[in-house]
DNA sequence: CAATATATGTCAGTTTGGTTGACATATTTC
DNA sequence: GAAATATGTCAACCAAACTGACATATATTG
């Protein structure tokens, strides 16, 4: 047996050993810090501009995916559009983000970064992208793909 | 080239290949939507408690080191006390974590996860452990180690 | 022993980024 | 012309972080 039996009487546990072999703790640790210390790359950068992680969401996605709705936008971000609202607005007054109206359908807002905006997005990505590349540097041969195949899996949508 | 000209004159940026080649998106992307993801399994668990993500990730450390400190804690979690203090009196006060004084150090409280604690943490953890598991059994033999070693370099505090 | 440092707790106010609900406007579709 | 859709906006609210200031108990140090 691994557990401990002191301190049962408090209710208190204090016997890490009964889940190991159960539950994946060690992965979803590592997710957390990983998760954790790259998010934290671009803040230095999102200070200097006076924006927060939303921004650098919206600047990212736009950027990647150029003319996306606002409808698109809030259906990867997964938030309400008066979440985006605030945000968006910054942006675009900010001049980091235009709105242009769609050609076929006028009620949509196609968004676009603009030469700013997409500097801004590509200094934010950059911390993080020469972190990935040590990563996987570092992980040995052949570990791109199958980190991607893994990340792929965990998302909800993935089909195969 | 594989620039469109354009709207360049709107200051419009609609090329989404000029960064392609120097920075890795598809990851950064793929590890946005994994997290998101893998971190939205508890909400219906932690919903039920009346909890939320920051309680999460309390019990979980405290149930993985049993008698860590409050300042081990606040080191682990990258916030301050402030923000530490509500969430944890909250579940101190729910009969989910208890404090003892330290053997050693007066000064100190240690911090156990009780019977309903513990139950409390491995039930978030499991559907995200199960995430994990068809994840990496998707992404083939070897995977495991190699993700591993991709996330345990993707910490800040990683040597080697 | 007195002074200082440390671990923790707490009060008060602020910020970011999310939520819901209601409603307005322009445009498209039926 | 009526209904549905895409977007914007107002207002209130909430979760979870922040800063700054201060209190208490205990440990360490001169």
């Amino acid at each position: 047996m691994a557990g401990q039996t002191k301190n049962k009487s408090l209710g208190i546990n204090n016997d890490p050993e009964d889940d190991e072999g159960t539950i994946d703790f060690e992965i979803i640790e590592l997710l957390f810090f990983a998760y954790r210390d790259f998010t934290g790359d671009p803040d230095a950068i999102l200070e200097k501009s006076g924006f927060g992680r939303a921004h650098h969401r919206v600047v990212h996605f736009v950027n990647r995916e150029p003319g996306m709705t606002v409808a698109d936008l809030l259906d990867t971000l997964k938030i309400t559009k008066q979440s985006l609202a605030r945000v968006l607005k910054q942006l675009i007054d900010s001049g980091y983000i235009r709105q242009v109206t769609g050609p076929e359908d006028r009620r949509q807002r196609m968004l676009y970064t603009t030469t700013e905006g997409r500097a801004l997005a590509r200094a934010l990505a950059e911390p993080q992208s020469r972190r990935i590349a040590d990563a996987l540097a570092k992980a040995g041969p052949g570990a791109r793909e199958t980190v991607k195949r893994f990340l792929a899996n965990m998302m909800n949508d993935t089909v195969g």
